[in-house]
RNA sequence: GGGGAGGUACCCAAGUGGCCAAAGGGGGCAGACUGUAAAUCUGCUGGCGAACGCCUUCAGAGGUUCAAAUCCUCUCCUCCCCA
């Protein structure tokens, strides 16, 4: 390992993951040294993780990957506090206990990621409420607040942002908790860097300087970029919502359609980002994408990568089979068999045998595909409504017996790519 | 404490007695085109109803009127200027 470098980092550089980072030769020589620790925390404000936390769970998986150590830290007392990075306004505090659960569920979820079942380099994880739940107000500022300028402070974006609208002490406070944090898991497990999104790298050189102030040691940090699309929006969200790493919120299929759907300008990057493949064949995915982006294999293969990442190869293969059924546009070939198992796991709903005859309208708003009796009427109207992939016309179509397949299925699409499927079952 | 401007649908914003379920834009949904894309064009966008229509809605509560988002009273909230 030269000196001047090191293949974890190159590879991030290489998949443009950096945003900032410690002097990257003195971190090079620090990981190239011996087997290091890293931690990146995860505030505990929902029951799951989400596409928005992919990013630095990957980048947890890779530095394992080098034969590091993640740590992955859960921030059961910090979520108590709230950061105030990249918010126009104070955050509602969660209740205790709600965060207490949420915590506990997220060190279920962090498993898919990185392994704790490794050896010299198990990934770790820890709760900042083991410590910070205990901490006392005097000695606090005495130990940790004297080495904290408030005129630093002050300055820091995430701070500065909103002294004009307003912030809390408590949310004030959150970035001596998270050096806190830094400072401790330095103690207890020595481990030596922190990583983040961009928004956190104040928090993260807060946590340096406090390990050099009290402890005279070095620690590094790095930061990845906060994922955009190009249009624009947010990364993370689809248009039914936020999209979550857990299976019960977000279907693996929705999961597989939210990065099927990526953009051409985006895709790319984000095979860059999210996936573990070669650089070569991502080089190389970008170039049918520019000679033939109409076959979509960069975005196909993306969504393959991340889903079975998040949801395994089951999870992979149930989105796959829907997938390949909903958008085939015929499903009346198949048994009842085929259709039981291509829609084990989409988005579906019952219905009573001697539902036959109903208005479609009435399904519509029944399965949730139309808001509103008025609404469903209008798809149907402009032909936005297609059951078994056959295009319905007219408001008053009633679901009619010849619409049910084998095993009592009935396949429901507004518009090209929202499907349910509605399931009859027998008296 | 004094003076002023405001709070309208998912968001921004027009509307100052009836023609207002409320202009326009954004966003969203759908159609055409396409690659489950982008861009563009078109339609829809409070609820119920097949429809005449009915119901709920313009910060909140009362009131005036045949009729109120619009006028009056009180309350709550936001912003600006002066002290």
């Amino acid at each position: 390992m030269s000196a001047r470098s090191h293949p974890f980092l190159e590879d991030l550089a290489a998949r443009e993951l950096i945003v900032d980072s410690t002097p990257r030769e003195e971190l090079a020589a620090h990981l190239g040294e011996a087997r290091r620790s890293a931690y990146i925390g995860f505030d505990p404000t929902a029951d799951s993780l989400h596409v928005g936390n992919l990013l630095g769970l990957t980048l947890l998986r890779r530095l394992q990957l080098r034969d590091h150590r993640p740590i992955v830290l859960v921030g059961g007392g910090t979520g108590l506090i709230g950061d105030p990075s990249g918010r126009a306004g104070e955050r509602a505090l969660n209740e205790l206990e709600t965060v207490r659960a949420n915590a506990e569920r997220l060190k279920r979820q962090v498993s898919r990621f990185v392994d704790f079942d490794r050896g010299a380099n198990a990934a770790l994880l820890v709760d900042n409420y083991e410590w910070l739940g205990s901490v006392s107000l005097i000695p606090f500022l005495r130990d940790v607040g004297k080495h904290f300028s408030i005129n630093v402070m002050l300055a820091k974006e995430s701070v500065s942002a909103r002294l004009a609208t307003g912030i809390s002490y408590t949310e004030f406070s959150y970035q001596l908790l998270q050096a806190y944090d830094f400072r401790e898991l330095a103690r207890r497990h020595d481990c030596t860097m922190q990583m983040g999104g961009s928004d956190q790298w104040g928090n993260i050189t807060a946590g340096i300087e406090l390990i050099r102030r009290m402890d005279a040691g070095a620690a590094h940090g790095l930061t990845h970029p906060l994922v955009a699309r190009s249009d624009g929006t947010k990364m993370g969200k689809s248009e039914t919502g936020t999209v979550w790493l857990d299976a019960d919120k977000t279907s693996p299929y929705e999961m597989y359609q939210f990065w099927i759907n990526t953009p051409d300008a985006d895709v790319i990057r984000f095979l860059k980002f999210y996936t573990f493949l070669p650089l070569a064949e991502i080089v190389a995915l970008g170039e049918t994408t520019e000679h033939a982006p109409e076959k979509r294999e960069a975005q196909r293969v993306l969504a393959r990568e991340v889903t079975q990442l998040v949801h395994g190869d089951d999870g992979l293969r149930d989105a796959e089979t829907i997938t390949a059924s909903l958008f085939a546009g015929d499903v009346t070939g198949l048994s009842a068999a085929q259709l039981e198992q291509a829609f084990a796991a989409a988005p579906t709903t019952a219905l009573a045998a001697d539902d036959l005859g109903t208005p479609l309208v009435d399904v519509l708003v029944r399965v949730g595909l139309a808001e509103s009796k008025r609404r469903g009427r209008e798809l149907l109207t402009t032909g936005a409504i297609q059951v078994n992939g056959r295009k319905v016309s007219g408001a008053d179509a009633v679901l009619s017996g010849d619409a049910v397949l084998p095993g009592g299925f009935v396949v429901l699409q507004r518009g090209k790519k929202t499907f349910h499927i509605a399931r009859l079952e027998k008296k």
